[in-house]
DNA sequence: CCCATATCATAAGCAGGCTTATGATATCCG
DNA sequence: CGGATATCATAAGCCTGCTTATGATATGGG
């Protein structure tokens, strides 16, 4: 019976996620943005400054996805590239002030939206479930790693 | 310190579920195919002969992303469209013996990822986070649904 | 019976993720 | 110093979601 309370826990874990990704968006829509452009604001206000390959690396993207929600948030003003002095290839990023203060009412939603799917969960439910995800998730890195690891060696191998 | 503790707890579900997901769909193309196509053949292998607006019903998205999916499954001779003999605007879907085999395949590698990613966690901790994401899952419905409640309740009042 | 309405599948077009490839620069090593 | 290598941004093209719209067919009420 341990099989399937654990792939159970897995389709739950997607599909609570959908869920809140959906819920999330809907939210975000309502104030004229996508979930996506919002962590792109949330990061940058953490941090102005980078360039796109850092920004990529912080939310785990790719660059050529940042590059195209930047397209978008800059058309909106929202952002500004500036020509970074020391680096002819690359820009700096930097929010404006309607970016700033997007992102700072976006800010309270998010407490809202945290308030509201966790009303009534116990504490200790809270503190298990948060332990028990970042668990997974270090395990998933490592999965990953190892098969990258593997698929080396594979390649290694082939080509001897 | 309470808001914080939900607030991270929102941010690390999205985070893992993102890991899952990326991990899921590295296996599925393992497998020569991907994490929504194989959610498709597995909804199929468990109701055989479902229409594709069904099939949308049960994966809870929408008919044309399922059309989509089915184009490719089709085309990789995985999945058959029977024309509906009741219903000429309609077909009925089945997996074709190629089909078949792989869902069959990715079922094992289901149960290896379950395994794998929950290896060393407690019992209990699972149980724990289950029921913990279980009601955020309700939760969220509830509250997606209050929302559109009070979008009609606006509507009809501008209508007034 | 027939017309209004609903339903099935699909088209068009947007968003946001990916891989692979390319041009422009930076950088590092011999 | 100068050429190989690495890095930054972007292009092209794929996948999978979405919304909105449309054509074909079913169905139900008058």
């Amino acid at each position: 019976m341990k099989r399937p309370l654990k792939r159970e826990l897995t389709f739950q874990l997607v599909e609570t996620a959908r869920l809140l990704r959906a819920y999330v968006d809907q939210r975000a829509h309502q104030h004229g943005t996508t979930r996506a452009q919002w962590g792109v604001l949330g990061r940058l206000r953490r941090q102005e400054g980078l360039n796109q390959a850092a920004l990529a690396e912080q939310l785990d993207v790719q660059p050529i996805s940042v590059g195209r929600l930047l397209d978008r948030l800059e058309q909106q003003k929202l952002v500004e590239r500036r020509p970074d002095p020391n680096d002819r290839r690359a820009y700096l990023l930097h929010l404006t002030p309607d970016g700033r203060a997007l992102v700072d009412d976006l800010d309270t939603v998010r407490g809202e939206i945290a308030g509201e799917v966790l009303d009534g969960v116990e504490e200790a439910a809270i503190i298990t479930t948060l332990e028990t995800l970042a668990m997974m998730s270090e395990r998933i890195r490592l999965q990953k790693q190892e098969r990258l690891t593997q698929l080396a060696a594979n390649l290694a191998d082939s080509a001897a």
